[in-house]
DNA sequence: GTAACTGCAAAATATTTGCATCCTT
DNA sequence: AAGGATGCAAATATTTTGCAGTTAC
């Protein structure tokens, strides 16, 4: 498991006590983050502009990338795999649990390739499942 | 095809100016549009605040369903098949294009389902294809 | 006539920018 | 020391809410 030191050292960034925690949030953190919530969870320690600008650093150098939702909320979630910079490989579905809320990235999970009508060219795709994650069925049924 | 006060009609909205506006402005957009596009396209006939409102009005009959997106501006595309209240079939594949930036709703293409890990269980998906779209291919090779 | 819809004002929330200061390298 | 990162203030933008006036049915 990486440490957000040597994620932060390997992307050439310097170690600031703003993204080392940050990054931290997310490594302990299994799913996806909004801002919002980085923000409670960091006790306002930093300003609400540092974490706009670090979220924002660290999708450019593909540290972490945004989820798609509904909700005039991004997510955040950390690249598990090689995303180089500018170009991410997200590629694998993300879960958003419809009783407690939490997104988390099905790492194992690929987005299926769809055959799309004549004359469209794919590049990318993103695929957001919702449901009832593995937890909260778990506290359904003891 | 429908027409804006057949759709009204039906869902027993009110016909209203801004309802029938809104909804002929989608009618004749092939793609989606965010909330910003409409203000801009009805020359802001109406008040913000009234978008707003009409906008949420339509997600809840079920005339219009919201797209997810990677930026902060939910999307607004219409229902092509029938989405019941509160109970949206808009299980087909949207399309985002790179170059003209449009966001067209692929009704042919059914989202494929996944199999996800044990003890998740899903109730929708969503999946959003980026690339180029037909219109731009034909634009760049004439 | 009544319920529903709209516009206006204002509040609450979210995001961006500039600049001076501080920290990392 | 120099460049980058942060915090603060403030400008901008976005979304929500309350209420009074208007409109659809």
């Amino acid at each position: 498991m990486d440490t957000s030191l040597e994620i932060l050292k390997r992307n050439r960034l310097s170690i600031t006590e703003g993204r080392k925690k940050i990054l931290e949030l997310f490594l302990e953190t299994d799913g996806a983050l909004a801002h919002a919530d980085i923000e409670k969870n960091t006790d306002a320690a930093f300003d609400r502009v540092t974490v706009y600008r670090t979220l924002q650093t660290f999708v450019e150098k593909g540290i972490v990338h945004q989820i798609p939702t509904t909700d005039n909320a991004v997510l955040y979630a950390l690249c598990k795999h090689d995303c180089a910079q500018g170009h991410h490989h997200d590629n694998h579905v993300h879960f958003i649990c419809s009783h407690c809320q939490k997104t988390i990235c099905l790492d194992d999970v690929t987005v299926p390739i769809v055959k799309l009508p004549t004359g469209f060219t794919p590049t990318q795709s993103a695929m957001i499942v919702s449901g009832i994650c593995n937890d909260c069925k778990k506290k359904a049924t003891p």
